[in-house]
DNA sequence: AGGCCCGAGATCCAAACGGCATTGGACCGC
DNA sequence: GCGGTCCAATGCCGTTTGGATCTCGGGCCT
């Protein structure tokens, strides 16, 4: 699992359609599929069910998204925290 | 910013040395060294001071060890949820 | 039936990652 | 002072991973 697949699940959520979801992340639709297939392979469940209009979220799906919501804003904070105790006067030199 | 970085880094600081860290990790210490040089690259910050002993944390890198557990003991935890959910009698087919 | 969306598969190529061997620097005992 | 030791960092190479492009299969609608 890797934070890229959880952002591609994210966005794919929230768009419904793989499509979308991969002009939104700048990235070519094969890569989110891929994605997508290999992270269900992984959790060994299936997050999403398959419709000719798109992507739905399936049971698995709902249960794993709010989580993965929070992962990456965690990261998002993280990275905002270290940024922000470089610049403090206590860190002279980082 | 990758999840192998997160866990390279948070299991350095715990050893204080990348050679051991590295064989936790079961994998050989230089790219261990790689993945922290590349993570306090992009976050900017240094986060060990290297010692002729070893690595030891600085500031900013105290700021992220705790965020950084959480962001991985979220992944497991996501991860559970979701393997947990299908083998869940409202979860007929996943 | 024919066109149309949508996701999935195949193939190719570039970037990322890891392993090995080696270097460079600080400390130790002699 | 000098060789030995321990540490992280770097160069090089083989392998793997990920994305782009093109194409196929399957419902749906008119």
């Amino acid at each position: 699992m890797s934070l890229a697949q959880i952002r591609y699940f994210v966005t794919v959520a929230e768009e419904g359609h793989v499509g979308r979801a991969a002009a939104r992340l700048r990235v070519a639709q094969p890569a989110v599929s891929r994605q997508i297939r290999s992270l269900e392979d992984e959790l060994g469940a299936r997050l999403f069910e398959r419709t000719p209009r798109g992507m739905r979220l399936a049971a698995p799906g709902r249960v794993f998204l709010d989580r993965a919501r929070r992962i990456l804003a965690d990261v998002d904070d993280a990275a905002e925290a270290v940024r922000a105790s470089v610049n403090t006067p206590s860190c002279a030199r980082c």
